[in-house]
DNA sequence: GTGCGAACGTGACCAAGTCACATACACGGC
DNA sequence: GCCGTGTATGTGACTTGGTCACGTTCGCAC
């Protein structure tokens, strides 16, 4: 995609001065990222506003033993701030991304964005926004990490899976699964097997079938 | 306090009109809460944004069984917005509100609020940005929650309250430790029983000294 | 003192994360 | 076809922490 339509779809694009646009422009650069490529995290310095082009990408926490823990998905057309937790003093966390399929971003730098956010109160309305539908998101994976059986989360999530592609053959590695639902391999491969046991699914290396997709709504 | 006072304590108070500072007084009301008592959520109204004049309050989410995740406290002078989730489209959960101490509260009703948002890029701003503070209070409730071991958890709980208040006998119960910290009363008692057994801490009925809070720290 | 309710103690059990290793399968090189 | 290698999967032992079901102890009112 050429720099020029993606930033006309930038949310708050059409509430900048011509000054500004030019400003953003000269400070924003389109990204590609290979499959797995980590976008932002691991130390790396802060990267400053998102626009997803094209792919899906996963943000998470991670522990200081390595233990991640899945926030949410972001897909096309989405945009995300958390990447620039470092513009906004409200957040004191951090997170990391990385691509789960070949993707293309637009990267607005931090400073710039930061410049721009101070004297254009939309851009900064749109910064805090985008930071509370993400909270959203982190609320939703909270809820299931901590309220819900591993059972019904891992039911959820093939569900989800395979309304999202349309497929009952999902073609995922337990390993991977287990990242989605912030688990361990070990449990979601046991899982799978009671599941197994219990005719809902069958299972194949590298890709689980959903045989009975009605009665895993039931779990 | 007067609710005159209290209105001007709202951070975007300086930024509304004549007519908007009017109209919010109009649909604003101060709330006195007795110790334990439910300021918002168990399914009441949507009840609009808060600004706590004086007290502490817990606010949690609750799962359906009944199990309660602290999310984080607010005390004097802090706004919170999360009671007016109906305001804001971008938050999709719910929350729940108790007054930890006797406490006083400006709430200015979710009708208001939100007409007042929607011509006010300001007090939209604030919405989203009061919300986006929240958002990482609850990543660090997320974090302990997740990544840290009880015996951590809770003598960072402990040291914390130690600072808070200044003194180094702690008068709560274990079941009140364990709702702050989001775990059982009965994991608490065992957490507290061995910091007892390594001298740590003397146990009473009702409250916990802490002996050597420099080695409470080191765990 | 007696009784009562709140606070605390304790063991059994279960769900799920962790560790260590054993298999099983896919695929390229020969 | 056969073999080796790396990835995927299976499994048992162990640990942590949540849950349940009690039992015990303490402080206080009567």
């Amino acid at each position: 995609m050429e720099k020029e339509r993606a930033l006309a779809l930038l949310p708050y694009w059409e509430r900048l001065s011509g000054e500004q646009k030019q400003y953003i422009a000269a400070h924003a650069r389109m990204r590609r990222c290979a499959k797995g490529e980590a976008v932002h995290g691991y130390g790396e310095a802060c990267l400053g506003t998102v626009l997803i082009l094209q792919g899906t990408f996963r943000v998470f926490l991670l522990s200081e033993e390595g233990r991640e823990i899945t926030l949410f998905r972001l897909g096309e057309g989405e945009p995300c701030v958390l990447s620039a937790s470092c513009v906004i003093r409200q957040i004191t966390f951090d997170t990391h991304m990385v691509a789960e399929s070949e993707g293309e971003l637009l990267v607005v730098g931090s400073a710039a964005f930061d410049r721009v956010a101070e004297e254009n109160i939309y851009v900064k309305c749109f910064l805090y926004e985008t930071a509370t539908r993400r909270f959203s998101d982190v609320m939703w994976a909270m809820q299931q990490i901590l309220f819900l059986k591993m059972d019904r989360r891992l039911a959820l999530f093939l569900l989800g899976e395979y309304e999202r592609t349309g497929s009952a053959e999902i073609r995922m590695t337990h390993e991977q699964i287990a990242v989605h639902i912030s688990s361990a391999r070990e449990v979601v491969a046991r899982m799978l097997k009671r599941f197994e046991a219990d005719g809902l699914v069958r299972l194949r290396r590298g890709s689980i079938i959903l045989v009975r997709p009605e009665a895993l709504r039931a779990v």
